[in-house]
DNA sequence: GCGCTTACTGACAGTAATGTAAGTATTTAT
DNA sequence: ATAAATACTTACATTACTGTCAGTAAGCGC
């Protein structure tokens, strides 16, 4: 009565948990890289991993766990990726700093999951697991600061001045990636090139500012 | 047999198609402010305005046309606020470009209505009727750049690091409006003061750069 | 091999949203 | 007042997506 179909003795490839839950999560992060919010369908995603729907319920428990697992892991992308660089740099290089933060803001779809989240914030406090955007800022200043004044003592003044500055580089990378684009006024290949050239004169302008201390130009 | 009902004589409030619009409008941004981009629902704003939800189908068509009317109403609001600052005022004070533009993004929803509109844009290129923020981006620059060496020869190099600042100051309003609160360290009452603050040392920041002329120290 | 665990599947239920159709009521013009 | 135009409504059709359930097969330990 209920015999589902034929039971087709076709292959079936079985993977672990952790790989399943990598691939599914690849898949979707693609889809919302190229559609918009609505792009993150069960379906659609299982079509593209190669499995059935149900098995992404199975992994995630439900499609706000899938978000949220894609939330958790994009928001540690980038904290660890800023945490790499602060941890084995002597110099806070601001270039590369921004470089890299930028590239990561610009894998696929990982602005626009920024995005996405911020939005999902207001309506209830899911805050993700362990990740505070706000304490990352605060950590990533105070590094920058004790290695500016190395010895000297400390101005409170600045070190909002020096949060602001790692605000703003956020803030920059992040528009640009969600709408740098669509204000650029170059078209095609040369765009590349313009972002670059873009994130370099960013980082001069934070370099050099950070340099002068406009903030207290007195206070020596 | 197909009697809809008792006919009520209830009252029925009957608007103009042009202030039906601005109230179906104004509902959905404001409910997409509290929301994610799934609170875009026909029903919902029906509900907030008053009517039921195919009088919004009837206004706008399609829910696909209501958000576009969205779109472009932001944009508008976006470019006829710079617009009318710019030629307005003799000089071009940053600092209430900046404020200007912060407030409008900061107005219900408005930067979420960007984000969402720059996700929508990859996978169809619908752009909006006669709205292009490149466009405006280069206006704003030239006009700058127009008053900043008034009547001096122009560097083509310049044109750009202006180009540059606008684009970084949108960057900034745009970020700050959309995950700013995540990245504050301060909480509750003394937000809006923080954000005022952060608008103000950018403002400098701008401004200062400006007058400098970082970009070809030497020139002169 | 044998059996246990579990990743995985097909079919279906439930729900909720957009969109349609036909009819009602209100404003404006004549 | 009467008629035309249309803003607006109720009821329904359609579609599509998430989530459930019972069953299947793949790996692992014994």
């Amino acid at each position: 009565m209920t015999e589902t179909t034929v039971p087709t003795g076709k292959t079936r490839r079985r993977r672990s948990p952790e790989v399943a839950r990598e691939e599914i999560l690849n898949a979707a992060q693609h889809l919302l890289s190229l559609g918009g919010p609505d792009a993150i369908r069960l379906q659609d995603i299982a079509r593209d991993v190669g499995i059935s729907h149900p098995t992404i319920l199975h992994h995630f428990g439900s499609r706000e766990g899938l978000i949220e697992a894609l939330d958790a892991r994009a928001l540690h992308a980038l904290t660890s990726d800023v945490a790499r660089i602060l941890q084995s740099n002597e110099e806070p290089q601001a270039g590369e700093l921004v470089e890299r933060v930028a590239e990561t803001m610009d894998q696929q779809g990982l602005a626009r999951l920024i995005a996405l989240w911020s939005m999902r914030e207001t309506d209830g406090p899911t805050s993700l697991e362990g990740t505070d955007p706000a304490a990352l800022v605060a950590e990533v200043s105070e590094l920058i600061r004790s290695r500016l004044d190395a010895t000297e003592g400390v101005e409170p003044d600045r070190l909002e001045a020096i949060s602001f500055r790692v605000r703003l580089a956020v803030f920059a990378m992040f528009g640009q990636a969600l709408i740098g684009d669509a204000m650029s006024p170059v078209t095609g290949d040369e765009r590349k090139a313009e972002r670059h050239r873009f994130r370099q004169w960013f980082s001069e302008l934070m370099f050099e500012s950070v340099a002068r201390d406009p903030e207290s130009p007195t206070s020596e």
